[in-house]
DNA sequence: GCAGTCGCTGCTATGTTGTAACATCACTGA
DNA sequence: TCAGTGATGTTACAACATAGCAGCGACTGC
């Protein structure tokens, strides 16, 4: 079994826990971006399910299919880069707390990281002393992959 | 003389320092954020400028020059919200640092705060271990400010 | 002053991201 | 089987952003 094909078993029996439906469309969704190791827009995600599998989703749909993967914890969105990416850990059991995100500004490749939480806890109070209150630990920071970098130089 | 008109005086020396023209198209666009304490999208600084100065301003053109004011370091852009905030520091002769913004999402209310630098390079060395290089430091975070959290509550 | 140049702005069209409102389809359970 | 609910489709549109080319206007050098 390839490996995808694991992941979205596992996806599967994640929601079958939660009684929710994986249906067939968020699967082709969810293995677009489990195939990818590049975040991709929900319309990059129209175009991989047109070419993969000859299905035309409408964007409305694809919208609220990452809506529901987001939900269910197998899809982050990064609201710098207007994109989407799996999960990283859909095969651990352990659940994982909010993530960080290194985001490849060439190719948009993404690596999804955990923080030091000393670190996130000194933000939260940097900001409640400017009268703010985080309202997500979800940082994602604007990178270069090595292998950008390699070929910008 | 009004702040506002001083930290426009103050933006005019800038650039004459910097050999580059604050035109009055410029200046519009720059009031408008340094008149307001929350950050606006480019959309918003066209309906400012209609209603402050009575010109329409085609939207290419807002694009331009916010781009224009971001080099000459008066206007940050936000990427979370996708808006526009001036620069707190314009009065300021110490340049700053890469900057670091709490966003209410709750009103658009923006504090540029600059974070213990010993973070920042935290984060830079837990970037470099995941094979990623940080090309901007400029953390945006979303946040509630303490008078939408309170009528959040 | 005047021509040439370069930077700023206008215009039109288009691309990209995302949502509202309402209709329809499909699975589930009585 | 039939109602109810959740999933999906359709259409239209809002908001954000850029491409490409044309015109205008302010400096430069003569
Ligand atoms: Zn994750
Ligand atoms: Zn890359
Ligand atoms: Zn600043
Ligand atoms: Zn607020």
């Amino acid at each position: 079994m390839s490996q995808t094909a694991g992941i979205l078993e596992q996806a599967e029996q994640h929601c079958r826990e939660r009684g929710s439906r994986m249906t067939e469309k968020r699967k082709r969704v969810l293995s677009g971006l489990v195939d990818s190791d590049k975040a991709l827009s929900a319309y990059e995600l129209i175009d991989y399910c047109k070419e993969q599998f000859g299905e035309n989703i409408p964007a409305m749909s694809i919208y609220r299919i990452l809506a529901f993967l987001e939900e269910e914890g197998l899809v982050h969105k990064l609201n710098l880069a207007n994109k989407y990416v799996a999960c990283a850990h859909i095969c651990c059991d352990h659940s994982h707390g909010v993530p960080q995100f290194l985001i490849c500004g060439g190719c948009s490749k993404v690596k999804e990281i955990t923080v030091n939480p000393a670190m996130i806890s000194e933000l939260k109070k940097s900001a409640e002393q400017a009268g703010f209150t985080m309202m997500s630990q979800q940082l994602e920071m604007d990178c270069l992959c090595d292998e950008c970098m390699g070929s910008a130089a």
